[in-house]
DNA sequence: ATAAACTCTATTAATTAAATAGGGTTTATG
DNA sequence: CATAAACCCTATTTAATTAATAGAGTTTAT
């Protein structure tokens, strides 16, 4: 799995219509604005958004687009899957066939990917536009078991604070 | 992260010299006969992990390739780290200055972000070569805390038997 | 009627990944 | 000591993907 450009510009933008939900429809022009986006990409980034049906348009003057749906409904699992496909941290599962196909070790190589994807999605699917936007939890409430809102925020955030990669 | 098709060979190169460890030195167009790899590209991705000093080479007639440490010594994220470089769900770190300097929106993306990598980092640190070639363990041993081997291996594995990714 | 704003398809540019090519160097062996 | 086997190293090419731009078309508020 890796998030590309296009697929952090789509986080970006669902944020910000996220932090404005229920305030009618914004223009394209205005998150490119506020979030620095190329405003030619976030219109077809959007588009795309909007046949997944997690945004909607409004057309003509005045129009724009605005979250479909409430944003603790929305999770980051949704967004990356449609932008940047599968979790998976490879390409297609075709390409692992030459691991399933042969012995053990090879199985049991395809068998960490598999728990490595796993891992990442537990992740993201717990984690919605609403946890984003709804500011810090105390720490002590961070990476309990089956929680409503996820570990997603913690402040002060030290850059590079966490094990350099 | 994403396990390019160069990581992959890779690692599928390492089980072989695993499998062979205390052998003597593997050719190069053994290695891609036997894992039916590009024999080529082969030589490039072994003379990385030569530099890397994970593996040893012996020059001359009668050379090839073999692991510089025990497989038990050897884990997953060191030989993907090398090729495909960090473990992190993003490029480059610099990509996401953009979320790291603002708002706490941003910056909670950010962590989730780390959490993902923590959490890929987890599995893929606590592999080993020999945990992938050391066959099958009792499906009741796997997901433990703080075990030597890791969750890699357990069979009989259903091709797709996984959440469709 | 007009301008604002989304819609849609096509194209280009840049980057990265995958693979190939080929001469250079080292060493076992007869 | 000649030779062939095998690794060493750099460069190049090709293919694929990603990022970005372009521009004509459609809808709607006023």
């Amino acid at each position: 799995m890796k998030i590309s450009q296009k697929g952090l510009y789509a986080l970006q933008a669902m944020m910000m219509l996220a932090r404005k939900y229920q305030q009618g429809a914004i223009r394209i022009r205005d998150i490119a604005y506020e979030e620095n986006l190329p405003e030619k990409f976030l219109e077809l980034i959007l588009l795309e958004l909007k046949n997944a049906r997690i945004v909607e348009s409004v057309r003509g003057a005045k129009g724009g687009y605005q979250l479909r749906r409430d944003p603790a409904d929305i999770h980051l699992s949704e967004i990356i899957r449609l932008i940047d496909g599968p979790l998976a941290p490879f390409g297609d599962a075709d390409q692992l066939r030459v691991l399933i196909d042969r012995d053990i070790p090879h199985r049991a190589l395809y068998q960490v990917f598999l728990d490595v994807r796993d891992a990442a999605a537990r992740i993201l699917e717990h984690t919605t536009l609403a946890d984003l936007i709804s500011g810090p939890e105390p720490r002590s409430a961070r990476g309990g078991r089956r929680r409503r809102k996820s570990a997603a925020s913690v402040l002060p955030m030290v850059v590079g604070g966490s094990k350099r990669e």
